[in-house]
DNA sequence: CCGAATCCCACTGGATACTG
DNA sequence: CAGTATCCAGTGGGATTCGG
């Protein structure tokens, strides 16, 4: 996905009809909240360096899964991979400062759910319209 | 998803061993970054209230899923939705107050973007080992 | 122990057409 | 205009097996 918007952004509302660059966030978000991603960098930046099965058990995930996301954090810069050349094998994973400079997402989005997760539940628990799916 | 702590744990010192509750933000992030509801939010905030076709073209998405969002969005208190009994009808969507407050995660997304997201391209781009999928 | 490879299913979401 | 209905392809992800 080339993101079009280049040096002179401006993370105000600025008219744009173009889909592709309306939402300029959107490479972030793939980036950051796919599937999986999200719990695999906030365990490694709450617990440090993980070894693979640790992931898997803490996360609880199928290995398969894990793996593909694995890869595409390292591809990223995200998350750091050491192999170990040992008998038995060990793997281990670690954030990157890239990946922990998150930390600030992270925690924005933290105290908003501290503040304003109840207020989401409750607008459930009042909504009587139509339930698609 | 279908995780089975049945509640019963009991006696069980593990601190945070759960993988419900390993990663606290999740339900956050399920909340706010699933498929499209971060450009909706994104479109209502940046351009205020918008009817139906609106949202549909700047988007760029179909109508089916467009409306299983924007439900989802008012179920859970985001998105104000208004009806006007008129020939041709006319719908308004309108960010809420509840969701306005995302304002400060989406401007912290931002400025990470701003800060790191060339960093991101430039791993990509020395990435070298297997790409999986 | 750390994955890779395979099979397979459920669900998401896209395209298209139709209705009030 | 504002959706709904239907069909369908792509994919995420679980289960299992195998190899280093």
């Amino acid at each position: 996905m080339p993101n079009a918007r280049t040096a002179t952004s401006t993370w105000s509302p600025q008219p744009d009809d173009d889909p592709a660059t309306a939402c300029p966030i959107s490479p972030v978000v793939d980036l950051v909240f796919s599937r999986w991603t999200t719990p695999i960098l906030w365990v490694l930046q709450a617990h440090g360096t993980q070894r693979f099965v640790e992931l898997e058990r803490r996360i609880g995930v199928t290995p398969k899964v894990l793996t593909q996301r694995l890869r595409q954090l390292e591809r990223d810069g995200l998350v750091q991979r050491r192999i170990y050349a040992e008998v038995p094998p060990r793997v281990e994973y670690e954030i990157t400062e890239l990946g922990s400079s998150l930390h600030s997402v992270f925690a924005a989005l933290g105290e908003w759910s501290d503040a304003h997760l109840a207020d989401v539940e409750a607008s459930r628990a009042a909504y009587t319209g139509p339930l698609p799916r």
